[in-house]
DNA sequence: CTGTTAGCGCTTTCAC
DNA sequence: GTGAAAGCGCTAACAG
């Protein structure tokens, strides 16, 4: 089966030159009569000639292009960073593949098989709650392929990685539910496995210790982020003889989950109970009451993590410094736990 | 610079055998010796071997790569289009690569260029509010590409489609509207360069004269789907003389933006003036009131386009039968029309 | 069963 | 300035 694409071939044969000359014109060498040029380009264009990547690629062992793995793309949250790290390759040249996985570390780990097939130049990652074993991104480590990781990070792993301040996030987030009054501060904290989790947990343990409020073990759930449980959970927690007047969500899913659980059991927020997210999904300022969160701020999450590893790209191996950036969060503040009338 | 990845001839030299060889006991070819295929996938594993696929490529001219192109990853829709589509790409063996365009047209057709260059198998598009101009992607019909729309599609190229039946879901959310009681229904329509916006205001004018309610061209706003427009729109149509008693918004974030311009103003939702989106995206069953909207079926958009698309793959171009699929939508009727106590 | 050869589309020496 | 030849990593056609 014949290729339908002009080829560099079909323009030297037709202009009666040979293919290096093309080649040239095409590639703007500087050897080339301005003549010559001229009539390759024109032709060129007429014929609808598109560089073939792949067999460029092949020479230089570079393919311009980046994998981005994902761990889901449910939330607004996700989709966003695609959107900064594409727009940022894009700018220097490069092309993106995306890949998601449901959370699953099976569909990681062949998703990772993929980048690696397709010579992906380098990758940006975000692990699944499931991933514990990271031998196939350290596979991408032995080849050389520069590796970033942001958000869901692997610690052990040497490699740049851009993050949010949660443990600052999550400790200015409990203090501000306590500088409204609130005093029992229930956690719905992620799976332990991600730093994310742990980190935001330690802020918010850290916040009620330096404000003189006990750490009551039993106002802490840990969870796998299975939205369905949250149910079991908030209702647990509202049935306890001293039950919480404030809820913070180690995510915003989780958060508006809580709400909706609370307003059916019909007490009020934020007077009986207050709620706090994490990372102002798409959502968040539309539920009723809105949800007081933590911003993320999600394209320039992706913007720096694909900077990050585009910077690495010329850079021997022994130069990637495990650099981590860590980018702020903003606390906004909505009806979830100072109401505020509408105008 | 030397690649730091094995190849072939890595594996030849250390087995003393020809590439030919190794080539054929890593693809399964039959005429190899068991012994000599046991020796080589085991080195091949020791070395972690991984094909190129790159050349392989550019011998088969296949690269088992489907692009997609999306308007935006703003709301659920598309990322969730693009999560059905890639299951069932993988299913097949097939990557993929994805990329959004901010809803500007010449982003889609830098996009367009990128697909090409990469040598894509085949694309799905769903076009920006400000595509006119359907160049780039006739390009790809030329070089007997496949090409399949889906939601946003083009009308005048001959290719197959996937769509919602927007005229129905359209009559039938306005129909609910009537059963409801309601007589005077605005319609908050999208760009009319859009299909979808055609034919879901054709379903909503259909559904009022059908039902004897004389269409009131006050009542129907087209707007570019600027969402910071919305709340002029309807402070407008609140303050006529003879206001409506329901909107019919051309989607949910239409919609979202319009109850909460209307709880601002304080007018009450359903009893003064109900809402109907389309779409069921991600957050409008918990807007309160929650939104009565028509769903669409948005993994199974994402995974029919891309059966569509590889069903075309070993198809001559003259049996792309431009096959127009068209999925049902489903009213979930919420609180935004029909007031629900929670239990 | 295995080895040799040619070639996918392009760039890049090395000649002239 | 331009052409000829080699080669990126792999497969396929042709010999043995």
């Amino acid at each position: 089966m014949k290729s339908n694409q002009v080829t560099i071939v079909d323009i030297a044969k037709e202009l009666n030159m040979s293919k290096s000359t093309v080649s040239r014109a095409l590639t703007g060498h500087p050897n080339v009569k301005p003549e010559t040029r001229a009539k390759v380009l024109e032709l060129a264009e007429k014929l609808d000639y598109q560089r073939n990547m792949l067999s460029i690629s092949l020479i230089t062992n570079k393919t311009k292009t980046i994998g981005i793995v994902l761990p889901d793309f449910f939330t607004s949250f996700f989709p966003q960073v695609v959107v900064g790290a594409q727009e940022e390759a894009a700018r220097q040249g490069y092309s993106v593949i995306v890949s998601q996985c449901n959370e699953s570390y099976e569909t990681e780990v062949a998703n990772s098989k993929v980048m690696l097939a397709n010579r992906v130049d380098g990758v940006m990652v975000s692990l699944t709650k499931e991933t514990l074993n990271y031998d196939h991104w350290k596979a991408f480590v032995r080849r050389k392929i520069p590796i970033v990781f942001f958000n869901r990070v692997c610690e052990e792993m040497m490699v740049p990685k851009v993050v949010v301040n949660d443990y600052d996030g999550a400790f200015q987030a409990v203090e501000h539910l306590i500088a409204t009054g609130k005093r029992r501060i229930a956690h719905l904290a992620g799976p332990s496995q991600l730093v994310v989790s742990r980190k935001r947990m330690n802020g918010y343990r850290d916040a009620l210790k330096k404000n003189n409020i006990p750490v009551d073990e039993e106002l802490i759930i840990e969870y796998d982020l299975n939205l369905t449980k949250v149910k079991m959970y908030v209702k647990h927690l509202l049935g306890m003889t001293n039950p919480p007047d404030a809820i913070f969500a180690v995510n915003d899913p989780t958060a508006i989950e809580a709400i909706q659980i609370i307003k059916q059991v019909g007490k009020h927020i934020p007077d009986e109970i207050a709620v706090v997210g994490f990372s102002d999904n798409y959502g968040s300022n539309f539920i009723e009451p809105s949800l007081t969160t933590m911003a993320q701020p999600v394209k320039e999450i992706g913007k720096t993590a694909m900077e990050l590893l585009l910077g690495l790209m010329d850079k021997d191996i022994s130069e990637w410094k495990p650099l981590i950036k860590t980018l702020d969060t903003e606390l906004i503040v909505r009806n979830s736990t100072v109401y505020k009338a509408p105008e």
